[in-house]
DNA sequence: ATGAAAGCGCTAACAG
DNA sequence: CTGTTAGCGCTTTCAT
């Protein structure tokens, strides 16, 4: 009985009994519209329920959409949703909205994604780069597309990218466990396909070379992406002749499954990891934690890219944030048995 | 020295010598072009780095957008960003883009959202609601949009909801604890305002009124919303002459601060928690967790949609899921205790 | 202060 | 098989 679509400026103006023109200028609160008049368009529109179609707008007006797109790994990865939400809080100063995708490490997906959003001409784009080449980025930066890399750099373009210094993080933990008196530290590593596993596993390796210790490859799982795969990672090095002491996890999932390890086996071991966000502190022993900040990595990627959408044309910028260490709770207790 | 601005159908036809008509269906690979001709197109259209305009697109065929809003409390929340995965996942089935915005349980923020949403077009709306009236959307309802409430109902107007069953979830979970003997069972209660809250607070006295245990307001904390709140409220509890001996949190946040004062004051408690998602098998005690599934809520949902954008029009559906009841491991160890 | 005409980039009818 | 003419809903010129 009703919709017969939606109505247009043009009814909203037929209504008023003025001309479209008027009726958008009053419509848009511009100049120039006697304000009686104004108010019976803005009458008009309301009883109608008029909603401006931005659709039209933008596109007769050339302006922006105002909105950007935000491709991440997964949007259910909380690490990747906190990221989603310190963007959209910056965003929203400036009323942009956000359209979000997950790409889940898929190069092929990553890049249908960017098409899409390229295709719904999107002001901006924000990147958590999928591993492998992006160069077919570059012929969107040519036509204008603002692209700002965040927590891994993007192969193939040069665009304005934040990270964080993965190394000296991942080097700082192991540092810490080696101080308490560590020597068999394992590695559970996230996909090693991913920049920022690559980078920790420097880190790590780093750590142990300066303190003469080799790293031993039976230490080192390096498919353990999953808890589950990282708990059976643990399982097989705690049976293991020396097994290890400690392990430092790359990702928040292996370091959960560490400690499941933990709990199934019944043996204690000093725990490091990365970005775990759920309460750390909860867990026992409470591990290390090196924090990549995914508030702050989303909130200051936002801000470059509105930097750009706000014409700023210099060269490509890259910010190297470094990471927090949030030591959950002394790990002394466990290394002092360690070393006894 | 590139980048006139973005090239259109037109310049991809000119470069082909063909006319836009042509060029357009060959873009789209429409039947009735000579093989040969399409190929020259899609050529130029490569050369030109031709990207169609959806918003051109869909102005001029009146077709849908294939973006669909999801507007629910908060991106960086776990809960809601697994919500917001799940979404993903079924609407990447259909090639649907995803808008998402938060708002944080403000109703006119959620009304602002709703409006910038329905001004760009959405095919459809997925919302969890802000507490309030929302009779606005009766409105856009008119005009076509497909709105689907979850997790909470709308209020205002009836609209296709799929929520879970609160109060049963709640009451198992009380009488699961006060099977295992406890007969001081305290609540911590997220923000009251939501229904979600006074539902499994309903079912807290329940239960309890079921054991013939009135509830006592002492061991009722309803502005505990976070962890730190939820935390000070329980070690008050610790400090009263007849103590809990475990808690429900209607939310994981003031679960987790539950747990934070166990550790504090040295106290056990059982614990039972609505929907943590972050390894609580993990901590200690394990509790009971009553999941309401968001995995399942977003999927459902967003398949309820689909079906609306697939042309279904009966009449408003209300899907009431249960909630399953996660023993993250045996509370009877402590129980027993109390008990004996 | 108001309006008529043209056009944004594309598709939808109809022709040829 | 291909092209022409409208027109989507709105904003621009440029008049009046």
């Amino acid at each position: 009985m009703s919709a017969p679509g939606r109505p247009t400026l043009a009814d909203v103006a037929r209504r008023a009994g003025v001309s479209l023109k008027t009726a958008s200028r009053a419509v848009n609160g511009e100049y120039g519209v006697a304000p009686e008049t104004a108010d019976r368009v803005l009458h008009a529109a309301r009883e109608l329920g008029f909603r401006p179609n931005r659709m039209a707008r933008s596109l007769a007006s050339g302006r922006a959409t105002a909105a950007v797109g935000l491709v991440i790994a997964g949007v259910a990865d909380p690490f990747f949703s906190m990221v989603a939400g310190s963007v959209e809080n910056v965003l929203a100063t400036r009323d942009l909205q956000l359209i979000t995708a997950s790409h889940g490490d898929d190069p092929d997906r990553q890049r249908t994604l960017v098409q899409a959003l390229v295709e719904r001409r999107v002001d901006g784009l924000l990147l958590v780069p999928a591993p492998g080449d992006a160069s077919y980025l570059a012929r969107e930066l040519d036509h204008g597309l603002v692209v700002v890399a965040l927590d891994r750099p993007l192969e193939g373009v040069t665009v304005d990218t934040v990270t964080v210094d993965n190394r000296s993080g991942a080097a700082d933990a192991v540092r810490q466990l080696i101080a308490a008196g560590h020597r068999r530290i394992a590695l559970l590593s996230g996909d090693t396909r991913l920049w920022t596993c690559r980078e920790r596993l420097q880190g790590y390796r780093t750590a142990l070379a300066e303190a003469g210790l080799g790293s031993d490859p039976e230490l080192i799982a390096s498919s353990a992406a999953d808890a589950a795969g990282a708990q059976q990672a643990i399982e097989r090095m705690l049976r293991l002749p020396d097994p290890p002491t400690a392990f430092l996890a790359t990702s928040p999932l292996p370091g959960r499954g560490g400690f499941r390890a933990m709990r199934a086996s019944g043996v204690q071991l000093d725990a490091a990891t990365f970005d775990d966000v759920s309460d750390p502190d909860l867990l026992s022993p409470p591990p290390l934690v090196v924090q990549s900040g995914p508030e702050r990595l989303g909130a200051l990627a936002a801000r470059m890219m509105l930097e750009r959408l706000d014409g700023f044309t210099g060269p490509a910028r890259s910010v190297v944030l470094p990471t927090t260490l949030l030591d959950a709770g002394p790990a002394a207790g466990i290394a002092t048995e360690v070393t006894a």
